[in-house]
RNA sequence: GGAGGGGUGGCCGAGCGGUCAAAGGCAGCAGACUGUAAAUCUGCCGACGAACGUCUACGUAGGUUCGAAUCCUACCCCCUCCA
């Protein structure tokens, strides 16, 4: 008894995917009749994607593995503009260089999870008709079939303006963007399907509807549901940031130890969303009780950082955390590594300046405290001294291995 | 334009001349317990410093005072009510 027939939607709604569907049955139709194409975007905000960005990605291989075309769009044009949904206030405007920038690094994040290479797969830049468009005769193409009146009541304008926050001419123009984006992928690569989070429903319509008036085109729209955690955390959200999909912005073993750690609550549902495994493996994971739900996560962790970061990075950040965790060794491989002036070490460094080189910790005070609150450890040893130095003597293996509380731990390499 | 209220640490929020680096809560960090989970408990939680301590910080700029987050003046911003 499937609600869906496609095996795309089935598929997205038995992991979790599905928030919103327009025309839930139309849309099922199209996908058993012909190969869909269908599209996600990206901004340009950052110079990587982070686990928010996951269930888009994860949606666009599962459309590729169903027999669909994929793309995923990356904002180069529109991120000029900036999307002022759920947001209070106006974004800070991006230098072109630093979009430039970005856009690279939005590249290796889907090139991680998509294969670009090989054609089914497109990555495109919607800077290519943005940059080029010329006002007037874009207003009169476009800007005829939007009212003021009706674009003043979606959320990303109304609740801004509710509270009286200022939002920008440009700003405001961004739904016309995104929609004017989905309508140019209709029309050049016959792209039917826009998906991306709830908050993105309403720009999406904006695309459909906009599409309908001016070329009578029938698209669609899918959202995905806010991922929260069990304690109703946004997820991937910690205090120290974003969870990066790129190594140079999280390393291989912090990323794997971010989905160790997840929440006993969640651990079915993100196997389901964040993993490729079977239904029904997931079914017996997440039956797991007690102790043995860790089985579950290190599979979860495995199976994500690989999808990530490749196999080989997997079992290197899943061996460290064996050895940190298990037995105690000092596992070296697939620790986050931090490289270090050797001369500077030969002259002696503060084991407190030395953490905080290691990007432990934020200053030279808050490794104090980590040291006088025995959190602080050197080659597995606890530090007890906060006025010890270190230099080259103090080399294992030709590294130092640091370690911030439990979880935290860092291989120092001299060069 | 008029009247009143307010701007305090990442957030919320107390303080209203000295004992204020600023109560309390949240978030965070570490420790204990445990299962690298959750919950709970304990400690920490501006910077620099081994330490005495020094510096920076209560919207901004000045001032009064031995001494100001606290009083005065100007300016900026926010909220409520009236026009």
């Amino acid at each position: 008894m499937r609600r869906f027939r496609s095996d795309f939607l089935h598929e997205l709604e038995s992991r979790g995917y599905i928030h919103q569907v327009s025309e839930p049955e139309a849309l099922d139709e199209l996908f058993l009749r012909e190969r869909v194409t269908a599209y996600v975007g990206f901004d340009c905000t950052a110079d990587s994607l982070h686990v928010g960005h996951l269930v888009s990605i994860m949606m666009l291989r599962i459309l590729e593995r169903t027999g669909h075309r994929p793309i995923a769009l990356v904002g180069g044009g529109t991120t000029k503009v900036g999307d002022p949904s759920g947001r209070d206030e106006s974004r800070q405007l991006l230098s072109e260089e630093q979009i430039e920038r970005n856009k690279a690094g939005l590249r290796r994040s889907l090139g991680k999870f998509l294969d670009f290479e090989k054609g089914s797969v497109l990555l495109l830049d919607n800077a290519e008709w943005l940059d080029e468009l010329r006002y007037i005769p874009f207003l009169r193409e476009v800007g005829t079939h939007f009212t003021i009146n009706r674009m003043l009541t979606f959320d990303s304008v109304r609740l801004r303006l509710e509270r009286e926050q200022p939002l920008t001419f440009l700003e405001f123009n961004y739904m016309i963007m995104q929609a004017y984006d989905f309508l140019q992928l209709a029309r050049r690569w016959n792209c039917r399907l826009q998906m991306g989070g709830s908050d993105q429903w309403g720009n999406i319509v904006n695309g459909i509807e906009l599409a309908r008036r001016i070329d009578g085109r029938h698209l669609f729209a899918l959202t995905t549901p806010l991922i929260t955690t069990a304690s109703g955390q946004k997820m991937g959200k910690t205090a120290a940031g974003a969870v990066w999909l790129n190594a140079d912005r999280l390393p291989p073993f912090d990323y794997y130890q971010f989905w160790r750690n997840t929440e006993d609550g969640d651990v079915g549902r993100f196997l389901r969303l964040f993993t490729e495994l079977p239904l029904a493996e997931i079914e017996r994971l997440e039956k797991l009780e007690g102790a043995e739900l860790n089985e579950a996560k290190k599979i979860l962790a495995f199976e994500a950082t690989a999808l990530c970061h490749g196999r080989e990075e997997a079992e290197k950040a899943a061996a460290a955390a064996r050895a940190l965790f298990e037995r105690g060794a000092t596992p070296r491989e697939g620790l986050p590594v931090v490289e270090l002036d050797r001369a500077r070490l030969a002259q002696g460094i503060p084991v407190i300046e030395l953490f905080q080189l290691a990007g432990l910790v934020p200053s030279n005070s808050e490794a104090r405290r980590l040291v006088r609150a025995r959190g602080a450890r050197l080659n597995n040893r606890l530090v007890e001294d906060e006025t010890m130095v270190v230099d080259l003597g103090a080399l294992e293996d030709g590294a130092l291995e640091l370690a911030a509380g439990k979880k935290r731990h860092v291989l120092v390499r001299p060069v």
